[in-house]
DNA sequence: GTAGTAGTATACCGATTGGTATATTGGTTG
DNA sequence: CAACCAATATACCAATCGGTATACTACTAC
């Protein structure tokens, strides 16, 4: 297959959405951009919305699986936060594009279509982490009962530092990462 | 007066702008909502875009007002910072669905029309603040020429709180306003 | 009183929206 | 070869989009 019309309608759509948004780009431009025309799109992904769907799924599937590796907690928390952060920092650097989107629709209105979107995603992030300071807190007595608001806050900061980055604020190296783990475990530990 | 049309027409906007996003809003929903029609925004606003300008021009003026007067420096950088936490949590409280929008808009895709439209609101209070790192810099030697990196940064984390208190992950209480200061701080000076 | 003006409604505009009915193609399977 | 099916295009749909031309009303200024 020289050609796969599905890959690169996900491409294309990530491509503009990222750069647009979501609401604001149409299937027409979508499909132009690809190549193709609207009955193909809707062949593969039925709807402007599946099409979401499904490339929030493929590439947030990766994010979630480097997350996921670099969140084995094996009684050094430290090094996992800072294995955790690595994997977004790396993640946000190569996938720029599509940690963009995230972002715009990490925030989106909770009743937007991109937020409801993007739901099942941010969920999977944080039973992971949550599933890390759980298992920390077994270590570490006084974080027990906070998993969920340690998972929140630590996403949190990290989508805070990955988006200043994207906006050129700042530079993800490895002082803004040994910063944001430093600062964050000061704020667990006290 | 009995019935200001104007003012209508942004509370309306600003409820359903902050619900559902700028682009998935219609004009004509907003002006049903107001209980007006089409030429009466027209009238005042010019544009769809207008009314979301006019919008963030009012609203965010009192923001910017607020962290203009917390953000005096007097030679208490800790107090400073404080006070400039404290107005920003409690214009997000008390405005809750404004600063709803004012997120969905900060990560929004930079060539969005929205992200463009609150882009004169993010530099007045990015203005503000680094003044007062210039201005504290001056008594803080180590901190020279890092203004704008503490200003965003901030600004930054602030967000992260508001946020997640916005989506319930968190309370924006006394012992989180604490714990966010003095993590900032703790980042700024070492 | 009359001229002007701010504010508002009715009715409309062309363009675009997300989505589809129908037909054709080309490969796979029996 | 025949039947089927995934993949694709042409051409179309009703609905909605942001925006406006026109006219009417009510108030203000002279």
């Amino acid at each position: 297959m020289a050609y796969d019309n599905r890959a690169n309608l996900v491409i294309h759509a990530l491509r503009l959405f990222a750069s647009r948004g979501y609401d604001a780009v149409s299937v027409q431009e979508v499909v132009e951009a690809a190549g193709v025309t609207k009955p193909t799109l809707y062949h593969y992904f039925g709807s402007k919305r599946g099409l979401l769907d499904a490339l929030l799924a493929e590439r947030g599937g990766r994010l979630v699986q480097a997350v996921q590796e670099a969140a084995s907690y094996r009684g050094d928390l430290p090094l996992t936060l800072r294995k955790v952060t690595i994997a977004y920092f790396s993640f946000a650097r190569e996938q720029s594009a599509f940690y963009r989107l995230l972002l715009s629709l990490w925030l989106a209105p909770p009743s937007s279509e991109g937020h409801q979107a993007v739901l099942p995603l941010l969920q999977q992030q944080q039973d992971l982490l949550e599933a890390l300071f759980a298992q920390a807190a077994k270590d570490h007595g006084n974080m027990k009962g906070r998993h969920q608001a340690y998972a929140a806050t630590l996403l949190g900061m990290i989508n805070t530092y990955v988006g200043l980055a994207l906006n050129e604020h700042i530079d993800l190296d490895d002082a803004l990462l040994y910063q944001a783990v430093h600062q964050f475990q000061h704020g667990i530990y006290s």
